[in-house]
DNA sequence: GTTAGTGCAAACGTTTTGCACGCTA
DNA sequence: TAGCGTGCAAAACGTTTGCACTAAC
């Protein structure tokens, strides 16, 4: 994953038209730092223990600038909960349904092949914006959650 | 699609110890009749005009019991809602932003493709279940949602 | 007759909203 | 200092649950 400095961060949000408070800052640096896809309690309580005055409510409005300034994204994996991206670029998604756990999936030669597909195969009355591969299994081995 | 005919429905239902409940055939003819992809409210939706004596939480409950059948299965998109798709085997779908219509997406083509690149491409310490291809964009020419 | 399924309404958890206040630029 | 962003709390939304009643087997 490209790491991106803090400085960077500020940058594009004000290139966006979003002021660069501490609340974005530090809401940004935890979802590039993990890689898993934290939800936005899971977020919460990550800048909560250094970020003590923030809101749940804020978390949530946060990721919706992020989202519309293109420095994150949104998955909703099939427990219907709402996960934060630290990227923007086309990848896939591995999905444990014994855990929840959601990993990304990146490959190259993958993406080389649909990219390739849906160049030759024209959808018929469809544009696309982009595709995604998410594949359900399990991590052997892992404990259940909850 | 596979067209399955209500005498079918009955006898996997009880193939599966579930009972044939006039509700249950209503709700799965009305989902194998829909290519797209209804909410549990559409669904109700469009069952109620014949059978107006049906509860949005039967819906739920009945859409849960044909997933566990085997004879449906949930898909949620990012709008966070749940959907139920009459079918059960893999498919891609196409996501359009604009209109929020999901259709289903199948091509032998794509399915051999992926099906031979995950069989050569083994992922370290993953259990592969099922994958499917999500394709996002828009339908040219179609008018937004609300 | 027994058990599973239904309907209703209340409860639940997640996400959104409204508004007064505070802070960035 | 003008306007965007925040915090809080309430509301909204989709979904699940509990329970008494009904119907399928």
């Amino acid at each position: 994953m490209e790491k991106v400095s803090l400085q960077d961060v500020q940058k594009q949000l004000k290139e966006h038209g979003l002021k660069a408070t501490p609340q974005r800052l530090a809401i940004y640096h935890a979802l590039v730092q993990r890689h898993d896809h934290p939800t936005a309690e899971q977020v919460y309580a990550l800048i909560h223990k250094q970020n003590p005055g923030i809101s749940l409510g804020t978390v949530y409005k946060t990721m919706d600038s992020l989202v519309d300034a293109g420095l994150a994204s949104k998955v909703i994996t099939s427990d219907g909960v709402l996960r934060f991206d630290g990227k923007t670029h086309t990848h896939g998604h591995l999905h444990c349904t014994k855990t929840g756990r959601i990993m990304d999936f990146e490959d190259e030669e993958l993406e080389a092949l649909l990219t390739d597909y849906f160049q030759r195969k024209k959808l018929p009355n469809f544009v696309i914006d982009h595709f995604q591969v998410h594949v359900t299994g399990q991590i052997p081995d892992s404990r259940p959650k909850s």
